[in-house]
DNA sequence: CTGTTAGCGCTTTCAC
DNA sequence: GTGAAAGCGCTAACAG
């Protein structure tokens, strides 16, 4: 395994100094002779040389390198924000470490500190930890820092916030002005700031048309994830659909905490023999990509993943760059998708 | 900004030499008296020390990261494979730069570059590039390189193959089983080596049961994968699936080229009113997350992403830390998994 | 056991 | 315009 070349091979073939040779190879717009700077990148290209960055980065302290630690990549939600943050990382010049943290805190904290032993100058996260000092700690050093989906009070760090009360409650206006009154709400257990929101904008909005709130209507998920579970959210939705089916009166709709649960809602539904829409309305929320594949294709709230993805990157780069100095907290609003799985009960009632 | 701590500042508060503290602070097994290492530990802790990798780096040449370029993270046939892979290089103290091609050529081969530069020394590929040149390249370098999914001949590396052709071959042997004989296929062009496997196999088993080949039920896209198009394979799956149902005699199952396009099929039998699997059966390739959340769950033919993943990435560490040297070729053997698109026509004939 | 020293490959003063 | 030289933070001979 031959030593690769460096600049200073290249300054000796070249009959010049490393000093030259570095300006015109980083292109750097330092005067150098166009005769001497034409001989140096003909030599470059002769011996095949290829720039050691880790060289350049100890001396300049810049890495060029980001950070992204998500729950996940299995989670299609996640994975389109990771594409949206790569693929401004990419455009700009960077490279991203992608990190799984399974959820579990001690390895989110591991993958920070290594992180930052790397010498990575930015993160995009969606932090688990409960605690929040190594974060905090770090963003004193010399990191910067976007959060997002899990935002992180009382951190120096931007955020990318979305409005989850809107998007809960954006989804039960739907369905009661689709004429449904009876409305379930099925939903992983509320042990974060996000799920609480979703909740309260469905509590919002049932209060806003007085309908009364009908507790046996609410099944909310007691376990929470075990770390490096898969598949536990369409699980989840298959296991309080079956509890919400024993209730004595059934919804005529009911709205899902996220699309994976939806899946679970949709097919424990069917297999009892419940139709959707017909006999039962689902909503969902996210809007991932195969929210559209199934049948019948599923009424849901967009979040914009893959957009906030290279939103998140933009934003962090522009920090890392000096174009932003400040922190900046951007809310991002919901919006609703119209596909099948909900019915219409004013114009199916006119029908029949 | 202040500077961060280096060995250096160690060294002096803990009145020693940089070499004492490198010694304790890596972890070498270098012995020093045990009272002085507690006391450059005690140090380090007090000035919050973290080590700065790069220099490690630049002297060691030993970058402990890896980088995966697989076409899109969005696919999660590709995100398991990429969890498999990250779940390993972390436990074996790596960090993984993820890399999406887009399935352009242009940009798998920038990331080579600049994966290279940033001295990665190991590479787990799903290449898309026709030109192996770049790729053949910096294999004669320092690269390590595992190549899985599209695997390629002629290069000097490990790769981690799957049996497409037996796959294939199963798929349809098992719709034969059940007592089909007009099987349709469904799938995207053949210019890939996978592609054309799977397509081998299914014509081995109509022939191998004597089964004449009706080209009217063989349906293969024309138009290949735009760069960076997304849901291409469900809407191919619903395009060919109503150029399938043009036909005068319809099949009684139709085999899929992989899942997401199966989704498509589906999709589209739904929506033309046919019933999956009682007036057709659906069989698809690949087994992702989703095949068993959908209704009704898919019939498919196993691959095992994210045991690939792992294999892969453990095939390439085992590679740079010098445990195997020569290269390996692993065959991964498919699986039927058995739910519920398709009709045992055998046994629907005897209730009938 | 411990310290001195020479770099790893690159950029960047500073002097010419 | 160009080059000599220092040094980014770390490790690893080597000498003691």
């Amino acid at each position: 395994m031959k030593k690769h070349p460096t600049i200073y091979d290249i300054a000796k073939k070249a009959d010049t100094s490393t000093a030259t040779v570095s300006r015109v190879l980083s292109n750097s717009d330092y005067p150098v002779r166009s005769e001497l700077r034409e001989k140096i990148k003909k030599v470059a290209k002769e011996v095949n040389y290829i720039p050691n960055m880790i060289g350049r980065q100890l001396k300049t302290n810049n890495s060029m390198t980001i950070g992204v630690i998500i729950p996940s990549i299995t989670n299609p939600f996640y994975s389109s924000i990771v594409l949206g943050i790569e693929d401004i990382a990419r455009s700009r010049g960077y490279h991203v470490f992608l990190c799984n943290s399974h959820r579990s805190p001690q390895l989110e904290e591991e993958y920070l500190k290594t992180l930052f032993e790397k010498q990575v100058k930015g993160l995009i996260v969606s932090s688990i930890s409960p605690d929040k000092n190594l974060l905090g700690a770090l963003v004193q050093k010399d990191l910067n820092i976007v959060a997002f989906d899990q935002t992180i009070e009382g951190l120096n760090s931007s955020q990318i916030h979305f409005d989850y009360r809107k998007g809960g409650y954006m989804a039960t206006e739907y369905l009661i002005k689709k004429g449904h009154r009876k409305i379930a709400l099925i939903s992983s257990p509320l042990t974060r700031p996000s799920r609480i929101s979703v909740y309260k904008g469905y509590l919002n909005a049932l209060e806003n048309y007085n309908i009364e709130i009908d507790k046996s209507l609410i099944q909310i998920a007691s376990r929470e994830y075990e770390e490096f579970e898969r598949s536990y959210e369409f699980r989840n939705g298959i296991e309080l659909t079956r509890n919400l089916l024993k209730c004595s009166e059934l919804p005529t709709a009911v709205f899902v905490c996220n699309d994976m649960t939806a899946f679970g809602v949709m097919n424990e539904l069917n297999k009892q023999g419940i139709n959707v829409p017909e006999q039962i309305s689902v909503m969902g929320f996210d809007n991932i990509e195969f929210s559209e594949m199934i049948t019948p294709p599923l009424t849901t709230v967009q979040q914009p993943d893959y957009e906030m993805g290279k939103l998140a990157c933009n934003l962090l780069l522009d920090q890392l760059d000096g174009k932003i100095v400040e922190n900046v907290d951007i809310m991002l609003q919901p919006r609703i998708v119209n596909r099948s799985s909900v019915l219409d009960l004013e114009s199916s009632l006119l029908k029949n």
